[in-house]
DNA sequence: TTGACTAATCAAGTTTTGTTGATATATACA
DNA sequence: TGTATATATCAACAAAACTTGATTAGTCAA
């Protein structure tokens, strides 16, 4: 069997954290460049803990880094996990180029 | 704002698809080629009702097309989506090449 | 028709995710 | 020090997603 690019796993953690609004809301705030919580508590009219728990799933999954500056949490996009999660959507591309031919079964 | 080439909530749905360890099991077995659901639960030692499940769930974001032919219903990989899910992420590839100039906030 | 077969759908239960408000931790500054 | 500020974490709850077993719908062949 053809198999995808990264580990199942690991290609579901990337999926899912794609998978919900306010992360891709707040990817998108972030591609203005590295910001402080509280400026995207401000952007996104979110209350701090729900953004602090989203940005950990979007840090886990490794699509964004954080850096400490005195008191606040610096975040921005990490390009590593995006050119990963391109390679899994590549093969599935080139997968499902090739997947024409039919199999009768039963 | 940059925006994501397809709206929010559609990629959401693309995503939300493909963040499931046997959605992308199916897709790589469909790879194979066209199969029918008694094959498929064959394949992947699953219950019937579970896959017809994800397997709705991959239609409906369009992953894979649904054939009838007499009792039998085949599923094939859907292109389309495939495209459509390339297009979100290279927009997403582009987004984060660019997204590296700070912005001091607070 | 009826019976057998394939797959979809549904209802109930379980698990996972997300939200909220409160608390803890870390840093800075007076 | 003590106090204020920024953010993470936690516990309790709510909502969404998944699983299971049973039922239903469609198709075929006798």
């Amino acid at each position: 069997m053809v198999a995808l690019s990264v580990s199942l796993k690991k290609s579901v953690t990337l999926f899912h954290a794609l998978s919900d609004e306010t992360r891709l809301a707040l990817l998108e705030q972030l591609i203005e460049g590295e910001q402080c919580v509280c400026e995207l508590t401000d952007a996104m009219k979110a209350t701090q803990s729900r953004l602090s728990f989203h940005l950990k799933v979007l840090k886990d999954a490794g699509f964004i880094r954080d850096r400490r500056e005195g008191r606040w949490m610096y975040y921005s996009i990490d390009p590593d996990a995006v050119e990963e999660l391109e390679t899994v959507v590549n093969t599935l591309k080139l997968v499902a180029k090739s997947a024409v031919s039919a199999n009768r079964c039963c």
